[in-house]
DNA sequence: TCAAACGGCTTTTTT
DNA sequence: AGCCGTTTGA
């Protein structure tokens, strides 16, 4: 379909050439080009100019990508230097750097601009931080961290937290952040949000942030943007820097990443994106879809390049894959087609409830197993973890080796955290999050009287809370108790700072750890997990001992939350569809395709047809995901939130084509109630979402405190992505306020777009996020 | 200072 | 139903 010509038009028009000086091109070519299909290799090969990959899945994106890379750097077009690569987990990006490294040699230097957004925000930040208000060694928040941060915030406004939960706050500082918001963006609508003080406290937060020199994840984006708005001069330099923009998983990006790299790419324009809008699912934490539907607009003259060449899946798992998420009505549109055989069809299980549906799918992991196939090529996709327990109690039954993906994780463990506050606490003074947290862990007769007494100081001299302890330990102010207490930590951390630059850190860390009592407090406790926390604590001081100094180590769990835990025993993998998406299996199992679980009813009610379609979007990824054989169940019975209840079966088992699928009703217990019905009899009820629940939450937007569904598109009065979601929330006739105009009637909807007949000033067009329902 | 009692929540998760 | 965090009371 696509022409190599049109591809290389803007830099390099091909002359014309008959089909010998082409093949002898082609003889020619790199042999990094070799063993790639034409569309792959176009996508190498355009690098001018704004380029979008529509990469299916399993149509070779990565090496895509790595080959590019390499690409660029072989021909000359740049240095390692000049490549800005960024990717959204560091998995991603770690992979991405080891196969650019086997493709171009151990020559090229790894790129320095590789990264997570998040990663390259902050080296963008730390070079850049007296200009937006930071310091260069500013702190990175967690969620913890931001949370009680904001709690404090909440109660030094004397709201009551219980009310109005720090949760909440953070839930909408996150949801404007990464719409790209300064609290000035904060539009009309949302700023009554929160007890009516949203964009206040959001205001309040950033000012405290600063005062701690710390930023939290949102900053590691927004920072930049407002860093590169208000610098030309910046911004013009990091265009002359990078020569070519690449970026991953395009389709999960949101509206501040989109910002960010089209502020970047305005340089030279060099901008390619790799996606797929099929496998966007995260839109809850604010991906816009949008961003990749409107590419083309949003870059005119783009080179579009469609990878739709399947190399992974077997005919049958495709076909079913490709007809289900044809029911979606957003998207750019793929037909993935493979040469690989017709293979096992996607099979259909009916059984009686999750514990059979477990026992089930022991018994074929068994049988495959025994059949040759090996365990660690078997995945279990569920779509809530909760499904995952009866799986592992069910294995661990059998003794069938397994391994969880996802779950808690290493860093966010309690000890961790509190180990990491020492050491943060020591490399920054002024940290007064992770001093807090540790201030009083071990038990030092510390408490709130001691910790109101500090922050009070604190908060009126301006300083940090460790300067106002050392000021307060010299006054009469705290009981002689625990002024000796916080005396001697404060001596303490003095004299381990001193340390810094004299032990090797990880000595260092363990010298913390014992002298402060921590380890201590963990060797006298009684329950049961106080050894496995003391064996965490020693994995983290052995991990310490790859980076170069404590201030490297803290820079990398700050933005990297996760665990190697290596250990290649052959197991069966359990994981949400969540966390499934990049992997692939011989063979998946695909539990629990119910009505109210998949799709999930809260995902329907709070996002009618846009829900349903990213729920649609879910099974696609699942089922893509296989490369032999695909196995779906479904209970007859389900017990929810301690409630038994007959379920129905899941609407997207009617989504998939007869041809491909084989229906399980052997299965005893299975009642057959989707065996024996036909496909095609429930389809109105397909695309149906509008249950009680979406109703309900229908009328319960546009109350102040509650959620919008429709994302006001203004900023700085340019037009940005908003979701494709179903149009207007408000309908013609319905009475609303809007904060300017008063009260009036909903006349007209044309998008977000309302006329309203306002009873004061007559019929105005508004947008639907400036009015609230009355 | 600790443990029992209470109350609220309950999809997906990265950085 | 069960889990987690917070409060309350001894």
């Amino acid at each position: 379909m696509s022409d190599r010509r049109d591809v290389l038009a803007p830099t390099e028009p091909l002359p014309p050439e008959g089909g010998i000086a082409a093949r002898a091109r082609q003889a020619a070519a790199p042999p990094y080009l070799a063993g790639l299909n034409e569309e792959q290799g176009s996508a190498v090969l355009a690098t001018e100019g704004p380029v979008l990959v529509l990469a299916g899945a399993g149509t070779g994106k990565t090496r895509v990508l790595t080959t590019r890379l390499a690409h660029i750097l072989a021909t000359g077009k740049a240095r390692p230097g000049q490549l800005l690569a960024v990717t959204f987990t560091n998995k991603a990006a770690r992979e991405m750097k080891e196969r650019i490294g086997e493709l171009i040699g151990e020559s090229v230097e790894g790129m320095p601009w590789l990264g997570t957004f998040h990663s390259i925000g902050v080296k963008i930040l730390r070079r850049n931080a007296d200009l937006v208000g930071l310091k260069s060694d500013f702190t990175i928040l967690d969620t913890d961290d931001q949370i009680r941060l904001l709690k404090q915030i909440i109660q030094a406004e004397n709201l009551d937290d219980k009310r109005w939960p720090a949760r909440q706050l953070a839930w909408w500082i996150d949801r404007w952040k990464n719409q790209g918001r300064t609290p000035a963006d904060v539009p009309q609508g949302e700023a009554f949000a929160f007890a009516g003080r949203g964009d206040e406290l959001y205001k309040l937060y950033q000012e405290r942030l600063k005062i701690l020199n710390a930023a939290d994840f949102g900053d590691l984006l927004l920072e930049p943007i407002r860093l590169f708005r208000d610098n030309p001069d910046v911004l013009a330099e990091y265009h002359r820097r990078f020569r070519y923009i690449l970026v991953d998983e395009y389709q999960d990006t949101n509206v501040a990443q989109y910002l960010w790299l089209r502020l970047l790419a305005q340089g030279t324009g060099n901008l390619c994106c790799v996606g797929d809008d099929d496998q966007s699912i995260y839109g809850w934490r604010g991906a816009e879809v949008d961003n990749i539907l409107r590419f083309e607009k949003d870059f005119p003259g783009a080179t579009v390049i469609r990878l739709e060449r399947n190399y992974r899946s077997t005919a049958n798992i495709l076909e079913a894959a490709s007809h289900l998420i044809s029911h979606n009505e957003g998207r750019l549109g793929k037909t993935l087609h493979t040469s690989e055989e017709a293979g096992e069809k996607v099979s259909v299980t009916c059984v009686w409830d999750s514990e059979e549906e477990a026992r089930q799918v022991g018994e074929e992991i068994e049988r495959l197993q025994r059949a040759g196939e090996r365990l660690d090529e078997m995945a279990i996709l569920v779509r809530a973890s909760f499904q995952m327990r009866e799986f592992e109690d069910r294995f661990i039954t059998l003794g069938l080796p397994y391994r969880v993906i996802g779950g808690p994780r290493f860093y966010e463990r309690a000890e961790i955290r509190d180990a990491v506050a020492y050491f943060r606490a020591t490399v920054q003074p002024a940290d007064d999050l992770a001093f807090e947290r540790i201030v009083n862990t071990p038990r030092r007769g510390l408490g709130d009287a001691t910790l109101r007494a500090l922050h009070d100081h604190a908060r009126a001299q301006r300083i940090p809370l460790m300067q106002a302890a050392s000021a307060l330990t010299e006054t009469e102010e705290l009981k002689p108790r625990a002024r000796n207490s916080l005396r001697a930590l404060l001596t303490d951390f003095a004299r381990w700072r001193s340390q810094l630059d004299q032990l090797p850190h990880p000595e260092l860390a363990a010298l913390i750890l014992e002298e402060s009592g921590y380890t201590d407090m963990w060797q006298q406790d009684r329950s049961p997990d106080a050894p496995g926390r003391l064996e965490n604590l020693k994995e983290l001081l052995r991990s310490m001992e790859e980076f170069e100094s404590m201030a490297g180590f803290l820079e990398h769990i700050s933005l990297v939350m996760e665990t190697d835990s290596g250990a290649d025993e052959e197991k069966v993998s359990l994981m949400t569809l969540h966390a499934a998406k990049g992997l692939e299996f011989d063979i998946v199992f695909l539990p629990g395709w119910e009505e109210g679980l998949f799709p999930h009813q809260r995902a329907l009610d709070e996002n009618g047809r846009a829900g349903l379609e990213e729920e649609r979007r879910l099974a696609y990824v699942g089922l893509t995901r296989a490369r032999k054989r695909a196995r779906i169940y479904f209970t007859s019975n389900r017990r929810i939130h301690g409630l038994w209840q007959s379920t129905v079966s899941s609407r997207f088992l009617d989504e998939l084509p007869e041809a491909h699928v084989e229906v399980d009703d052997a299965a005893p217990g299975g009642y057959g109630g989707y065996g024996h019905s036909r496909f095609d009899e429930r389809e109105p009820f397909a695309n149906n979402y509008d249950t009680p629940g979406w109703q309900r939450a229908q009328r319960n937007r546009g109350r102040a405190g509650r959620k919008p569904h429709v994302l006001p598109d203004l900023i700085e009065g340019e037009v940005i992505a908003r979701s494709a979601g179903p149009g207007s929330a408000y309908s013609a006739g319905e009475r609303v306020f809007h904060q300017k105009f008063g009260y009036g009637r909903v006349t007209a909807i044309d998008g977000n777009k309302l006329t309203v007949n306002f009873e004061t000033s007559g019929p105005k067009r508004v947008l639907d996020s400036f009015v609230e329902r009355h």
